[in-house]
DNA sequence: CTAGGTGCCTGATTGC
DNA sequence: TGCAATCAGGCACCTA
């Protein structure tokens, strides 16, 4: 078990962040920002210090996988965990997260006695202090929210228009969003199509099967609060795993027997990501 | 426009 | 044994 190299937070991870940050944090003032990994933080850990100490956290938003923490005054600071980012909230001076590569500290007072804590191993992450050009970007320049926007119509063309492969379009964020590996991967196994499939050579029957199947997982990473799977250490930010796991039908679990068929299970690479699948219910 | 490649980063794994 | 090369992974950015 590699307990601490990769999390990928999906859709429904972050928004279970974002929630548990909701509560926690809306209405506290930012009194201090530490880092030892400047280069996370743009266009500048200077601007980004000097735009967000002393104001106030009025909203935490999340559009796709970025979160939004709205500022007192207009300023937006977005977050995006990518591989192996972590937000913890935690006790000041507490020595809980000394191992878990923090790199960033927002420290709080007034509405929360918690430091806000960005911890990633692979400093791929990013706290960016959004100018107008990024916010238009984030908000519109991503696709449909799978659970809020997306309609079968837009997934049914736009799936027509490419001869990519279907999982690599789907996991595109320009065209769709929020919908990283785990979550792709278990949605062509609910819909029983094949990852590796160009696009367009879908039917119209499994493509809404397939729409139906990012629907149904989605959903239930979120009732779940988000999957830590096996060789993942996703957590909450107060430090809890995901109850998503036991949903997993493919994802990792290459060479054990499907669940439904009793066949193996087989893992390829498709566009640089590892992808899970059964060969024998998928089609 | 799209398709393909690279860089970012670190720790586990594989190769010699 | 020890050390170097390889790999994974979301996404930005580059080139053809």
């Amino acid at each position: 078990m590699r307990f601490d190299i990769v999390f990928m937070p999906e859709l429904p991870e972050v928004e279970t962040i974002r929630k548990d940050l909701e509560g926690a944090i809306v209405g506290a003032i930012i009194t201090d920002i530490w880092t030892d990994t400047p280069k996370m933080l743009s266009p500048s850990f200077k601007s980004v210090k000097a735009e967000s100490v002393g104001k106030k956290i009025v909203a935490v938003k999340r559009r796709a996988k970025v979160l939004m923490i709205d500022l007192e005054g207009g300023k937006c600071l977005l977050i995006h965990l990518k591989l192996s980012g972590r937000i913890l909230l935690r006790k000041p001076l507490t020595k809980e997260d000394i191992y878990t590569h923090i790199k960033i500290i927002l420290k709080l007072k007034d509405g929360s006695p918690l430091e806000f804590r960005f911890c990633d191993l692979r400093k791929f992450g990013y706290v960016k202090l959004a100018n107008d050009e990024e916010l238009k970007k984030v908000r519109e320049g991503l696709g449909p929210e799978p659970l809020d926007d997306l309609t079968l119509e837009y997934f049914q063309k736009t799936l027509a228009k490419s001869g990519k492969p279907v999982k690599t379009l789907l996991m595109d964020q320009e065209k769709f969003s929020g919908i990283g590996n785990i979550y792709a991967n278990e949605a062509f196994f609910a819909a029983k199509v094949l990852p590796m499939r160009p696009a367009k050579s879908l039917s119209a029957e499994e493509s809404e099967k397939l729409f139906n199947g990012v629907s149904k997982v989605i959903k239930e990473g979120l009732d779940n609060r988000g999957t830590t799977a096996k060789d993942d250490f996703y957590l909450d930010a107060f430090g809890r795993a995901g109850n998503n796991e036991s949903n997993l039908k493919v994802y990792q679990k290459n060479g054990t027997d499907c669940l439904v068929c009793k066949g193996k299970i087989q893992r390829v690479n498709l566009g640089g990501r590892g992808t899970f699948f059964c060969p024998n219910c998928q089609h």
